[in-house]
DNA sequence: CTACCTGCAAAAGGTTTGCATAGCC
DNA sequence: GGCTATGCAAACCTTTTGCAGGTAG
């Protein structure tokens, strides 16, 4: 991967903005010091890191697409009422993978687990 | 709700065909015998018997949602090959939500999981 | 120099919605 | 008759892509 000042900044504001930011976040969040930076480049950028393993592409049922600058396992939940994405460790979902395998003799990949509910600050309300 | 001639194919549809249709599918399915229903209301009454509880409605990372005439609680596999999508049964997973709010303290609403990898079929290609 | 990257704007899905008309109860 | 549903088309949102010019190595 060449170097470019986007590719950069892209990946500074997913480090350091740990909300796991959607695209139109970081373009909005880098348009301030940036006015010419274009979301294309945005999309384009978060994918090339994503691909190559830099961040992780979190994909959101009926949401956008959120970046995650952790890059090991574990999981995410959504609140309902505040909007906010919490991680979460699973340690029982460990052997999820070769379960799956096992019992239905399919090659696992990949899977995407996402929990949604209320967050400690919402659910008294 | 009131009964319609769309509600009513478009439920029969989803129960008839096991594939978990996507709502593109569910209209052109329907498109040949009965020439003038919308796309519109496919999707409206596809959600509206999700609402319902009558179907279930599965958001696909990075593909269309599907539909299941199954709503009692399990898993779905796609295959990236084929991309038939395969149900299943995951008892391990009976706990995660209480798990889970033990863990964080979060109330729990509903997880979605879905699994990537081969099939069967097509893990030998 | 050349391959890769950018900005811009248009296109591409997939899904929802506004409106006037039609249908259930 | 009134409320809900429909068909049609336009709008919407998010993401991708084509192109012409710019930049890293």
């Amino acid at each position: 991967m060449k170097y470019s000042k986007q590719r950069e900044l892209v990946l500074n504001t997913v480090i350091e903005n740990p909300v796991h930011p959607t695209a139109d976040f970081v373009y909005s969040h880098l348009r301030s010091a940036n006015p010419n930076i274009s979301l294309g480049t945005v999309y384009r950028n978060l994918n090339l890191l994503a691909d190559h393993g830099l961040i992780h592409k979190i994909a959101i049922p009926n949401g956008s697409d959120r970046f995650d600058f952790r890059t090991d396992e574990h999981y995410h939940m959504i609140c309902d009422c505040c909007g906010e994405v919490f991680d979460v460790e699973l340690d029982s979902l460990k052997e999820l993978d070769s379960e799956i395998e096992k019992s239905t003799g399919f090659v696992v990949r990949h899977h995407d687990l996402i929990i949604n509910g209320l967050c400690n600050k919402c659910k008294h309300k």
